[in-house]
DNA sequence: GCAAAAGTGTTGTAGTTACACCCATGC
DNA sequence: GCATGGGTGTAACTACAACACTTTTGC
């Protein structure tokens, strides 16, 4: 199967796996999806989204692989955080994760095929304890989403096609756990000239009604000044 | 030697290397050192430190270990980069790179350990193509090095014990490839209360001299806010 | 005395914060 | 008419960039 200069090497060879923290944003709320872990050790505790990096893969691919057969989504958004290798950090054996966080629209039509998973969403604050270092994964990479946040303006692929501003503003909360201010926040994302605002308002969240906005396509303005100054 | 649970999945197991951008400062020159690769494929080009992550050992220790067989240094400093992963990166077969950039003194007694493995330091402007995908890594190495220097002042593990705010001007003025002003970058510096003026001045640069100053311990003072504000 | 680097001071501007205040409308 | 969220305006503050200017000393 392996047919490599490094044979040699073979007693170096290591169990590589992928773990996802998935963001999902509903109610008003930024959450994470978790599962009931189906293998030995701690089967039935909760944890995040894993599979193993198969030979010939990168650990890209193989989490898109496993989002995919999760959620039947092709195009979820990625990026790596953070590689773990501790060798004693899974007790079924000396296991090396690559962690990546995928951004989803909850109400995609994946909600069915998650739920045969025995998958659940949790807010922040209501996350259960989860096996492993999995807490520690779930942190980092809420501050990598951070970072990527105060870049660019996250809301692209985890808000529906259509949205307020307040709903937006709601995000930035969540993911900063801090309030902006209204009126700054517009201010300020609307200085950006990302977003296109439509003709359509909303009138569930307020008599006066509140414009629906939408992102222009990706190209079209880009920026690389942070949105959020402070550090995380 | 390896009885874990996941035995059953030994076909999925992955060579996995790390691999170590060194920076160094010296004649007021950021500078990588490379080597010159001493197996196949490729062997005798210029590439990056690299080796197995051996099996109950996780990637920062073996970075360690490949940084303290080559320099004798214990206490580098080192930061994780990014992992790569494509099938194809490494000719030689499917490899799993975790990287790792680490920050040496070059006057250290390291030297002539280093010239014993053929390596060489080169500037940023020097640096010649280096083999796979190396580029790309002293690339991202680079970028982590500025985020990181833009939320403290990273000269600590670069720099001599004392230095003059010139010095510590143009280390980032070569990390970040532009020019700080002298006066504001001084004033910016001094009101972050984490250097201490010493009594002794440098008199090789200039006529009147420039005093010295040294890093105060590391617990006095944090800040978690940006020294440069520009995203990179 | 003048060149050259070290070090200090000043001024303008841009971005942010903290608000006050008006708007539209359902009840 | 009044409560409520939507939306606009503004004044104070802060950080920074640009740059003038002063200091010291070897030559």
């Amino acid at each position: 199967m392996n047919t490599t200069i490094y044979d040699q090497y073979q007693e170096n060879k290591r169990f590589v796996s992928v773990d996802c923290v998935i963001f999902g944003y509903e109610q008003e709320q930024l959450k994470v999806l978790v599962f009931q872990r189906d293998i030995e050790p701690s089967k039935g505790e909760w944890s995040l989204l894993g599979g193993w990096v198969h030979v010939n893969e990168s650990t890209e691919d193989a989490a898109r692989r496993v989002l995919n057969k999760l959620t039947g989504l092709e195009d979820v958004y990625l990026e790596q955080v953070h590689t773990f290798s501790q060798p004693d950090r899974d007790p079924g054996g000396s296991v090396i994760t690559v962690e990546y966080y995928a951004l989803i629209k909850i109400d995609d039509k994946a909600s069915n095929l998650i739920e045969d998973y025995g998958a659940k969403w949790f807010s922040l604050e209501e996350l259960p304890k989860l096996i492993f270092d999995h807490d520690v994964l779930v942190k980092k990479a809420l501050e990598k989403l951070r970072l990527r946040s105060s870049y660019e303006i996250i809301g692209r692929k985890l808000l529906p096609e259509k949205f307020t501003l307040t709903r937006l503003r709601n995000l930035y909360n969540q993911i900063f756990q801090r309030e902006f201010d209204p009126g700054n926040f517009r201010k300020k994302i609307l200085s950006l000239k990302v977003l296109e605002r439509l003709e359509e308002k909303d009138m569930s969240e307020s008599k006066k009604g509140a414009f629906y906005f939408k992102f222009k396509p990706k190209n079209e303005a880009e920026f690389t000044d942070p949105i959020v100054k402070r550090s995380i």
